[in-house]
RNA sequence: GGCGCUAUCGUCUAGGGGUUAGGACGGAAGAUUCUCAAUCUUCAAACCCGGGUUCGAUUCCCGGUAGCGCUACCA
């Protein structure tokens, strides 16, 4: 039974990354009859909130893709230590009594460079026996709980990664990694692996950061007598400049709902994702969600970073976006039938304080279905049905690509006589206009 | 610093020992349309560098360079 899952930690709003990689997964599992399972990594109470565990929601939902399972690794915390426990009775793991420090604190070039030296070990914790490490443990002593990589024998940990290829490293090369906290809490590696175990999670699809941590992975799932599941990383969504997305850095263009509220239709900016790091492989890019489903495959993925190319400050709202992910939502604005469009106008429009009928939303919308890029756009694009004084423009727009001002001047003065005396009704208009 | 991953037009990508290196977005020009948009046509635009293997490398191998990731009792 395929069973993947997509394991946001709620930390922040929902990032267009994440959304990928939660789009991939129940690409995967549509495409091939599997469950995708929604798990919210949560191990880490301090910088956990509930706006983020909103957001991701909120973002989601937008989606409107769906999920079969839902589980708070919070809530599981007890198969995580037993799991944990399991490890350590059988030796591969060991108490590091080491007092805690975080790796967030400023070190100097000097300490770097003795860290970096030393990052293999806490000097004589590997080695302390079981008998002084119980009695230890007994007294109260707070540690860690660490995994005893079987590095010095030559050993090498492997995995066949969809993507990336076969992947080999020396056991020499990867730390005594933390399984459980001084607090007792599971580490993200333990809490992941256990649940993974746990739920029968048969394919994980995540993001390449994770690629290197794979090889902790594969030890846990086997430390626990788990068959480790295949894995399959995704290239890194980045910035222009090849940096990664922060939101610091880059504003609200990384969050989903940005997206959702500029006007962007889900299935557009699904279909933009897509095209990030995948390919159908036959020059198709405007896509349904059916075709992307039964086009999708991990032979598709591609290996190397794709940059999202937005504005770095945006100066127009319109210019913020990739263009490409601007030209797609056209194009599925275009695919749309007018009464689905207008059902998607009508909310956008009132939310912009027009409270305006249902049925003249309808009449509006053939005429701006092929001029508008985002939903958004209808408000500048219909503006002049909807309010009663236009807001200021530039003269310079009146005057066609192939004239010139007077030429311009000219046309305007007479269509303001023909107006005058003209019927304001469709047809009389359009007929004096035409003949003037 | 150590370990690893990656490298095709500005961007997303296809391709692969011999190709006019294909498509798309964006850009430019034109057609069409009362205008704008849409649509259509055309154009410009790429195989990171150096070795090796080979009759022949953009493609395979090695090295370099660059970018990115991991190197936390974060995830």
């Amino acid at each position: 039974m395929l069973r993947v899952r997509f394991a946001p930690s709620p930390t922040g709003f929902l990032h267009v990354g994440s959304a990928r990689t939660f789009i991939f997964n129940r690409l995967y599992a549509r495409h091939n009859g599997g469950t995708i399972v929604l798990r919210l990594d949560d191990t880490d109470v301090e910088r956990n909130t509930d706006a983020s565990v909103n957001s991701i929601f909120e973002g989601l939902r937008w989606l409107d893709l769906g999920w079969d399972e839902e589980y708070k690794q919070s809530e599981r915390l007890a198969l995580h230590r037993q799991i944990a426990d399991a490890i350590f009775q059988k030796g591969l793991a060991y108490r590091d009594f080491t007092p805690a420090h975080t790796g967030a604190v400023q070190i100097n070039d000097s300490e770097k460079s003795a860290a970096n030296q030393t990052w293999l070990f806490n000097p004589g914790m590997r080695e302390l026996s079981r008998a002084e490490s119980d009695r230890r443990a007994a007294a109260g002593e707070s540690f860690a709980l660490r995994f005893r990589v079987p590095r010095g024998t030559g050993e090498q940990v492997r995995f066949t990664d969809a993507v990336y290829g076969e992947q080999i490293k020396s056991a020499d090369d990867i730390e005594d990694f933390a399984l459980l906290r001084s607090d007792g809490m599971p580490t993200y590696h333990l809490a992941s692996c256990a649940d993974d175990i746990d739920l029968r999670i048969s394919h994980i699809i995540r993001g390449q950061d994770h690629l290197s941590n794979t090889y902790k992975h594969v030890l846990i799932f086997e430390g626990a007598g788990a068959k480790p599941p295949q894995f399959a990383h995704l290239p890194l969504l980045v910035a222009p400049d090849g940096s990664k997305l922060s939101k610091r850095r880059h504003g609200p263009v990384v969050s989903v709902t940005t997206y959702r509220d500029a006007g962007f239709l889900p299935e557009a900016f699904i279909n933009f994702l897509c095209l990030l790091g995948w390919s159908p492989k036959d020059d198709r890019e405007n896509m349904t969600r059916q075709e992307l489903i039964d086009a999708f495959s991990l032979e598709g993925i591609n290996r190397a970073n794709a940059v999202i190319n937005f504005k770095e400050p945006a100066a127009t709202p319109d210019e913020t976006f990739d263009p490409k992910a601007l030209w797609l939502n056209a194009e599925h604005i275009r695919g749309l039938s007018i009464d689905d469009l207008s059902a998607r106008l009508l909310p956008v429009v009132r939310a912009a304080g027009f409270p305006i009928a249902p049925e003249k939303m309808l009449a509006i919308t053939p005429l701006i279905r092929e001029r508008i890029k985002l939903l958004r756009d209808v408000l500048t694009a219909a503006d002049f049905l909807l309010v009663d004084q236009l807001p200021p423009y530039d003269p310079a727009e009146l005057i066609p690509q192939k004239g010139d001002a007077a030429m311009a001047l000219k046309v305007l003065n007479r269509a303001q006589e023909v107006l005058a005396k003209t019927e304001f009704k469709h047809d009389p208009l359009d007929q004096s206009l035409r003949a003037a």
